[in-house]
DNA sequence: CTAGGTGCAAACAATTTGCTGCTCA
DNA sequence: TGAGCAGCAAATTGTTTGCACCTAG
């Protein structure tokens, strides 16, 4: 609500994000390089972005950054599990940081703006175990989509 | 069971599939040429396969058909609401019939061997149409992806 | 005939990799 | 000094399109 509250939220939660990429990387031997560093903060500011967008945001900061850099690092982090990738509808891969490693979310799109809000709801989580516990199924993750029309882009039409 | 009801029971599958193709193909002056069924046909006896891997199936019936007619054919189909397109994980874009078009199902995928089920589970779409609704969406679909381990690839282990 | 359909090969676009030089422990 | 890292450019992969030939109405 108030400025203060949401710019001091906002820097907490990016320097404990920049501390788990240091520790994270330290603990695989990575090196936490400026232009990895850059590529986790770009990350931060900007989610659910594609390679090519990151490399683009990303160059602001540091216009000699190479594009294979973006990749291998966006590589890296998902190995580290710091980021996921994933794919809505159109051709490209998106990534997003992953700063709860514990917590899933999922998506909802909007077909009109592609603006994309995340939620998450256990009790559809609960019946997704029990469905795959009904097939004999050990379930690892899932991924859930609701593609619809946001309140905006109703009204606007 | 009993092989003969299994039997007539796929036919049967088969033939109101492939009227329906015929039908639509027809509804919309588009021509049900050999190329177009045969496809059809490898869609219906092979489900969420790539197109390399259907191209692949139907050269076995007809070893002159083109990847392109393929390609083509599952652009059409799938404008025609014939057939759906979906992207599991690896890089490619995998097809299925759609046999009933009112009927919407899942996927609970098996990271081990890749099998897919295929499941429906109808509260929890109601649960996402509230979700939806929460948020101001107009919901218009959605996918629901589970991975896991199938039975017989946990006993393998 | 002629519009639509096919197969081939080439074009595209997103992603991935090889290589060379550089940097920091 | 040497292992890891960066940037460039080339290779790869999945997808899409242009074009010339063909076939059915």
């Amino acid at each position: 609500m108030r400025g203060t509250d949401v710019t001091s939220q906002a820097k907490l939660d990016f320097d404990a994000w920049r501390s788990r990429v240091v520790e994270r990387l330290a603990r695989d031997h990575q090196r936490p390089t400026p232009q990895r560093l850059l590529v986790a903060e770009t990350l931060f500011h900007h989610g659910h972005q594609n390679l090519d967008e990151l490399h683009q945001h990303a160059r602001r900061a540091d216009p000699t950054l190479g594009y294979a850099t973006v990749y291998r690092t966006l590589k890296l982090l998902e190995k580290c599990g710091l980021v996921n990738c994933s794919n809505f509808g159109d051709g490209t891969a998106r990534y997003e940081i992953n700063l709860h490693a514990a917590e899933h979310h999922d998506h909802m799109i909007c077909t009109g703006c592609g603006r994309i809000v995340e939620f998450e709801n256990d009790a559809i989580e609960a019946m997704q175990r029990q469905i795959a516990l009904a097939h004999g199924f050990e379930l690892t993750s899932h991924r859930m989509d609701l593609y619809g029309v946001c309140p905006r882009c109703q009204r606007r039409k």
